[in-house]
RNA sequence: GGAGCGGUAGUUAAGACGGUUAUAACGCCGGCCUGUCACGCCGGAGGCCGAGGGUUCGAGUCCCUUCCGCUCCGCCA
């Protein structure tokens, strides 16, 4: 701040009192002409502050709204005169009388508009440095300055819903299980780094010099555990860990509800599931949502919509014509394993630019290019349709049902470049053509999963799902004599195109568990000293269960309208995972790294600074001189 | 590991062809104002143009390096 900015608030800080048992005896939010008359007390920060000289009117804020405050020397000359001081984000006690504003002066934005207070005393219970930014929701400050001054951007009106509304979310998730005789156990956070899956993050043992701790990626194993011990029923809204790259949607440390169930099967979970979140939506959202949710394979939604995780509320489904241009004289499409086109109705008037823009799209998923053709009514205007027969104009034509005005774009080449790139660019047409409807939830389980997928870099197949995923019925032998072709009992739960929940039916057969991991490459002594005590613990009467876990902050997400999940957690992590708050992570003090027998191979960026003293966040004072 | 966008006053942005004193709005400070509500009017302060190096008579602008934020690919059982 300027010196002057300085002086004023400090001067200020002599009339700071204690609330002296002063009361609260309504929100900000509450009050209307019902209360009119009425003696009240408010709290909370200045919003706005508009000094007529005369009159002083402050807006003054708490979590539940705003209330006109005036200050009138004509009615307390005292609280008048010393109102002049207030400031942005100052904190203040007032008690004064509720009265209608006069004739024409009613804001009908306001919940509160139809009243106000007029202050008879007040209190000033703190001052406030200028803030970096206005605490309200159409301030559009950078990022990195929302998270460094996290605290205040949680000021903000949106912010706080959001926050509300995941607190909304867990308590309406918590009752529903309870009432469904779900128990909420809670597992280790400190736990064992298993092979497979996600990079772990690790913890050091001073007891154990040399040996780690890992955060778990979820409470897979533990859960399962408790199905043996005869829980039955488990949940646990839980935080995992994974050490990725971030997204908009993904945070190294994030939230799950975690659910098993013993003696069910997928559709008894997948009906558990479903039944949660329309509890939630009727509780939450206050919206029905119809039941059962559609299903879909795995290899539906690849064939249909090119992603295992469709978004069904628009249509531009991809069609399959390697079949029709197979002896294609064009050798792009006659060569490739897999051709696909997908019709955009009235995309002929799209623009030779916008069209450069969507080829520049699918390169990001390694596509060479991106072959397009124009409907016209006497002809198809395309790069590539002079290289077509008759026949397969026709053929295309007949699959795509064409009508002038369309456009077709194609994709040529291997399978999960084709499908990336047109079901990828089918999601990003949609929301350049303004296709999808607003303010619709849109759910879908995708089912019948493969149960592996081939590791190029590894050379091996890992679990599509996770290791302790049951293969689908009869699909055992196929676990050594083609994985490639082998199902799981898995499920996704997909709302509006992302993945908010998934889970299968686990295998509860010591001897299947061992026939995986011998599937995926562990030889018998590497699976026992991993997974041991799974093993064991299959071997002791495991009943048959399986469940699910949802992505809480994505769903809150989706569920606020957000564009990125950093918007409903309170404290979340830049992309590259430190805390702009706190500056996590930091250094350690030498004697740290000693005492857990660690020595670092390099010198440390930067020294543990000593004390907890000033932070050099940028503008450590708000208004800098 | 890779691709793209961005970093200029407290904030959000303009300036980009190299050329006087780097603009604007909001915010901040001071003054005036008794019905405002994102109050209004008058005046003022505020800048190492993310950092470092280079080219040049001259760099916010061109080149190189680097840091930070965001989006995406890879990765995320």
């Amino acid at each position: 701040m300027t010196e002057q900015t300085q002086d004023v608030q400090q001067e200020h800080r002599k009339f700071i009192e204690d609330l002296g048992g002063w009361q609260r005896s309504h929100n900000c939010g509450e009050l209307t002409l019902a209360e009119n008359g009425a003696e009240v007390c408010l709290m909370g920060w200045v919003q706005y502050r508009r000094d007529h000289g005369g009159l002083i009117f402050v807006d003054l804020r708490d979590r539940e709204g705003l209330t006109q405050v005036v200050f009138s020397p004509d009615i307390a000359p005292a609280a008048h005169e010393n109102a002049h001081i207030l400031r942005s984000e100052y904190v203040l006690a007032v008690r004064g009388k509720v009265r209608p504003r006069p004739e024409g002066m009613v804001n009908a934005n306001m919940v509160t508009g139809a009243i106000e207070v007029v202050a008879h005393e007040w209190k000033l219970l703190n001052t406030s440095k200028t803030p970096p930014f206005a605490i309200e929701d159409r301030c559009e400050a950078g990022e990195n300055l929302r998270l460094a001054w996290r605290y205040l951007d949680l000021r903000r009106p949106r912010m706080q819903a959001n926050l509300r509304l995941r607190h909304k979310v867990t308590q309406s998730v918590r009752r529903y299980l309870d009432e469904g005789g779900f128990v909420e156990v809670e597992t280790p956070v400190l736990t064992k780094s298993t092979p497979e899956g996600a990079r772990d993050f690790l913890v050091p043992s001073r007891l154990n010099p040399g040996e780690f701790y890992a955060l778990p990626q979820s409470p897979q194993l533990f859960k399962q555990l408790l199905m043996v011990a005869g829980l039955d029923r488990y949940f646990q809204v839980v935080r995992c860990f994974r050490d990725e790259d971030l997204r908009a949607d993904r945070q190294p440390e994030f939230t799950q509800i975690d659910l098993e169930m013993s003696f069910a099967d997928e559709n008894q979970v997948m009906s558990i599931a479903e039944g949660l979140m329309a509890r939630v939506f009727r509780e939450v959202m206050d919206r029905d949502l119809p039941l059962p949710f559609p299903r879909m394979s795995w290899d539906e939604a690849m064939r249909r919509y090119g992603v295992d995780k469709p978004d069904t509320r628009f249509g531009l489904e991809l069609v399959d014509i390697t079949d029709i241009v197979r002896n294609s004289g064009f050798k792009l499409f006659a060569t490739a394993r897999l051709v696909k086109a997908m019709k955009v109705p009235g995309g002929e008037s799209l623009t030779r630019k916008e069209i450069d823009a969507f080829t520049e799209f699918v390169k990001i998923y390694g596509a060479q290019g991106l072959a397009w053709i124009k409907i016209k009514p006497a002809e198809w205007q395309s790069p590539i349709a002079k290289f077509l027969s008759e026949a397969e104009r026709n053929g295309i034509a007949q699959a795509l049902d064409l009508t002038a005005g369309d456009i077709v774009f194609f994709q040529a080449g291997e399978p999960e470049m084709v499908n990336a790139a047109l079901g990828n660019l089918r999601v990003h047409l949609a929301e350049h053509l303004d296709l999808i409807p607003k303010n619709s939830f849109n759910f879908l389980w995708v089912t019948d999963f493969p149960l592996y997928e081939y590791d190029q870099e590894e050379k091996r197949y890992v679990a599509c799902h996770h290791p302790f995923t049951a293969p689908a019925p009869g699909h055992l032998e196929l676990m050594r004599s083609d994985p490639s072709r082998a199902k799981a009992r898995a499920y996704d739960m997909v709302l509006n195109g992302s993945e908010v929940g998934g889970g299968s039916i686990r295998i509860h057969s010591g001897e299947t568990q061992r026939r995986m991991f011998e599937a995926l490459g562990f030889t018998p002594e590497q699976a026992e000293s991993q997974f041991g005590f799974l093993l064991q613990a299959l071997e002791q009467g495991a009943p048959p269960h399986g469940g699910l876990a949802f992505g809480l902050d994505r769903l809150v997400m989706l569920l606020a309208g957000a564009s990125s999940i950093r918007d409903v957690i309170a404290f979340p992590k830049t992309q590259k995972a430190t805390c702009l708050l706190t500056e996590a992570p930091a250094p350690v003090a030498a004697r740290q790294l000693r005492e857990l027998g660690l020595r670092l191979r390099e010198q440390p960026a930067r020294e543990p600074e000593a004390g907890s003293g000033a932070k050099a966040r940028p503008g450590s004072d708000p208004v800098q001189a």
